[in-house]
DNA sequence: TTGTGTTTTATTGCCTCC
DNA sequence: GGAGGCAATAAAACACAA
């Protein structure tokens, strides 16, 4: 076919344009002007929006060769939906990139120049628009995803360093209580007792307590500590924070701490955006290393495990 | 060829804006 | 109130495996 292939809707209802209640072939005009001849694309019968912008162009020249067989094809075809055609759909995209909103100018513009009605060209924007944002969504998600997946990473690696230091300032306490031979003998409990108490007074410097673990879990701890065995109390995570380490030679140094508080601090603030994160008692642990037990710490001594806000 | 899933075109109904 | 946008949906067209 050669020839323009703009049909062009005459008449002026509105929107609803249902194929079966307009006359046939009322509306329908050729352009000489488009370029994209021999589309496979054809116009609803009964699309009428934008018929004002037709103008004398849309209406001349069906055809000047006298290719009526392939226009009797067109109009004689069922009424059934027809893509767009390779360069249609090229050009719309080309435009669309230009600009995803459609100024009625532009439509008409468009329309003429596709061979189109105003009306498939605006359904086609809009329909583009759906899918860049479905597109767009998918490109967030992905994006979220994995900047959450390097945060918890981070996250991660910060509790296990925590841990690890809080294990040191609890054992060296231990160390410093007294003969650790003498609590084998006598039981780990009133050194260690002892020890846990005056952690828990000595103020910002050391904030450590575990003052939540019941005797039992004290008892556990000795175990735990000495035999390298598993515990399911609330020890676990210090121990196999310990374990973890790959390091046997931690010895009952005298309480020194390598890191202070501020030191913590600063660390987590430089490590980790605490903006970012939420505050430790706000996050679901279940899918950490050592679940809910939050290592025997209590509620009120929390406070030194949360990032600073 | 056929069944099935995906993509594209088009409609409908509702909402907002002027 | 009309025009235009959007979400939801229908339905035709298409792709593709069996």
């Amino acid at each position: 076919m050669a020839g323009g292939s703009v049909f062009c809707s005459t008449s002026s209802s509105s929107s609803n344009l249902t194929t079966t209640t307009q006359p046939p072939l009322d509306s329908l005009f050729l352009s000489a002007s488009s370029p994209f001849l021999g589309s496979r694309s054809i116009v609803s019968f009964g699309d009428v929006q934008g018929g004002k912008g037709c103008n004398d162009s849309f209406f001349s020249s069906y055809d000047e060769h006298g290719d009526h067989e392939d226009m009797d094809e067109y109009f004689h075809q069922p009424e059934k939906k027809r893509r767009l055609s390779v360069e249609q759909v090229r050009f719309l995209e080309k435009s669309f990139d230009e600009e995803n909103k459609l100024e009625p100018e532009r439509k008409i513009r468009l329309a003429k120049e596709l061979g189109l009605q105003p009306r498939q060209v605006a359904i086609w924007f809009q329909n583009r628009r759906a899918r860049w944002k479905t597109k767009q969504m998918e490109k967030d998600y992905d994006s979220l995803q994995a900047s959450y997946n390097d945060l918890k990473a981070n996250y991660d690696n910060l509790l296990r360093e925590k841990v690890a230091r809080l294990t040191e300032k609890v054992l060296g306490r231990k160390k410093n209580e007294g003969n650790l031979e003498q609590a084998e003998t006598n039981g780990l409990q009133e050194p260690l007792q002892k020890s846990l108490a005056d952690s828990a007074s000595e103020g910002e410097g050391s904030k450590v307590s575990i003052g939540a673990c019941k005797q039992e879990d004290i008892n556990s701890a000795k175990s735990d500590i000495f035999d390298s065995s598993e515990s399911p109390h609330c020890t676990d995570g210090i121990h196999s924070a310990l374990l973890e380490t790959g390091d046997s030679s931690y010895v009952f140094e005298p309480d020194q701490s390598d890191v202070s508080q501020d030191e913590e601090d600063n660390l987590s603030k430089t490590l980790l955006p605490h903006y970012i994160f939420p505050k430790l008692e706000d996050v679901d642990y279940s899918d950490l290393p050592h679940g809910s037990c939050n290592f025997g710490i209590p509620e009120e001594d929390q406070a030194i495990w949360s990032w600073p806000y």
